[in-house]
DNA sequence: AATGAATGAGGGTTCATTCAT
DNA sequence: CATGAATGAACCCTCATTCAT
């Protein structure tokens, strides 16, 4: 029965390691070309194995980069909890939230998504129920609607400028990347202080001004 | 003689006036739809022309959408120096451009721009000399750079925070779009009033403090 | 203007006749192969054009091999509608039909119809309402059933024999074909002498028996 | 030695059982979608066994197919022989033959058979010598013949019609069930009253007209 | 022997590009 | 020049067959 138990694992095991190779070979290419200009060919090419194989593990190309963005936004999910859940002020949850997406495996999950989100195709797949991408993407703006609000009633974050005004200004900092090639000429940068500064630049933004309130 | 030239000119100018509207057609079916998504076909189709004539126009689909990203820039380029020249605070030039960017015709090139730089076929275009897109697009960073450098020699941003930083800060504000459908579940917004507080955010951000006031 | 219309049915007429030569090529590999064996390249190389230009003709295989049999579909009901207003008794009636079909060109229709209609798919397109085929089969239809009622009412076939019994037997000549090979090993066999033998079996075994009429 | 024996007949009555449900759930699902429609996967899930395991008992598609055929042949094969080797008379032999084919098992036969019979690959199999589909075949047809041609030596059948047109008519009766959907459009007819009234007319078709007795 | 993941040839379809009219 | 039919490379996907476990 062991036995059996392990041969079943075994067999199970090597199903999702290859499974793995194959998001992680997507996830390469997808970010490198887009979705359009990567191919199942290349994928099975990157990961060594035949283009059929990858339909073993999803059903279609669309699925396969819909099963990506999930995994993605799920780990993305996971962490803001538990930002979210830490006991720190609004201020230093924001920093902590821009510190991973900037830094870390973020920045390239944000690009994952905002490089696949041009394709119509896979519009509808975000918005098709069953893979619940639209859910769990609500969800994690809700946690961010959250830190901002709660920003506001602690008196750190101005109440003048709209909890959505200010996510919008939030998520921009993701679609950044985007333009390096262009405003950095191709040089790299050194993200870590670029990140501080416009970590700087958004908190400062939106903070609530200590002036003189008695005048006003 | 004469007749010839106005003949030809006649000609030219009509040639003109269907590339205009080539490019227009190409630029409402790239919004609508992005570049993979968008045929020659269709282009064709919604300019009233065959297929064919398009290429009598432009080589190449990828040489169809440099132009009109071309086009797109020089248009910028022009508004921005204009906004540059003219006699305003740092401050006030930027607010302007930001205005500029997210109201009127501003907000569509930026989506255009951002919707079809997805492509590594367009990112090749991109790079190539000939169509100078880069250099003018180094223009027109140039002309940013000089404003944010101009307020930071006046005061009026905080000098502690790279240029460099206030640039990505600046320009992610173009790609925003992009998440409305998930940021706001469909609901439209007014356009207007979550610009004015972007922009605040933004400005906000990068002014100097004048904390130290004493010495000032 | 007279030049623009002809040159405007020029293309036409050409485009009509290349339009026929893929139904004819279709029609040839689909008798001898069937619908899953024939492919759409062997379709156009037979043709002796590229694979896509069957594709300005036709939407898709399904639509091709649905054009092909409502092509014929309409070719036999204008015949039979011919014989059907002719002058003729309920006997010759079928006696001519029957003819045609075993015949004639009318043959290969009963093959090619029942060669295609083994596919799951093609049936789908069968029953779609919007190429009527479902709706011109049940015409077809129609006519024999007139003629056999009308034969019964004249006294010529057995009222005791339904005529739906009547039309399957009389439909199930048109699929003989089939068994060729296997009946005949191979070896040819005079169609004319044998379609009459048949005639005459359906015939008789349909046509009402003149006994002693006065007891009756 | 016994043990052996036995312990490898068990292991051979297994491997036919499996066999069998093999076959099974082949001709199920070939009956329900023919020959193209039908994949290998399907056919194991049915049978509730892996995809692998169906190559230990038949090395190809073709052959499993062939392998059915070959086993319907051969039950038809012994019913027909019963029938022949019966003390009745051509006529009631041929009833009987008739029975069973349109009401018994027969009729699934007759359709599975012509279902499968469109496919290229599979007409190769019927040829191929190693089955031996079409020895029993041409055995089959030649008992059909003898009951015809001792019809017609006893004065029951018309000498004038041809053996083989009688053969022909006799078949087309097996390939009736195809045009069902089209001819009745979908109601369900009672099949014992219609196969007894298609009898009729075959067999009064065939049958010799006693007119001339008095020469006789 | 049984399993089922892996294979890869082959099929239908699309679409940027070409070219005869 | 304008036209739009023709082209054919490339794509996504299927499925009979193989083979390591």
């Amino acid at each position: 029965m062991q036995t059996m138990q392990s041969h079943c694992s075994l067999r199970e095991k090597q199903r999702q390691e290859r499974e793995q190779l194959i998001l992680k070979a997507a996830e390469e290419i997808l970010l490198e070309k887009g979705y359009y200009e990567t191919s199942m060919d290349e994928i099975a090419a990157r990961v060594g194995i035949a283009k059929g194989t990858i339909y073993h593990h999803f059903p279609s190309k669309e699925e396969l980069v819909a099963a990506l963005i999930t995994w993605n936004i799920e780990a993305a999910l996971r962490e803001v909890e538990a930002v979210v859940a830490a006991d720190l002020t609004p201020s230093e949850k924001l920093d902590r939230l821009i510190e991973h997406v900037f830094t870390g495996i973020y920045s390239k999950r944000a690009r994952l998504l905002s490089s696949i989100y041009n394709g119509v195709d896979i519009k509808r797949v975000f918005q098709e129920k069953e893979h619940g991408i639209k859910e769990k993407m609500d969800t994690l703006c809700r946690y961010t609607v959250e830190i901002l609000e709660e920003g506001k009633r602690v008196g750190e974050f101005e109440t003048s400028i709209s909890t959505q005004a200010m996510m919008y200004a939030f998520f921009s900092l993701f679609s950044i990347r985007r333009y390096d090639a262009i405003l950095l000429g191709g040089k790299e940068v050194p993200h870590r202080e670029l990140f501080r500064q416009l970590r700087h630049i958004f908190l400062q933004g939106i903070t609530r001004k200590q002036e003189p309130s008695d005048k006003e």
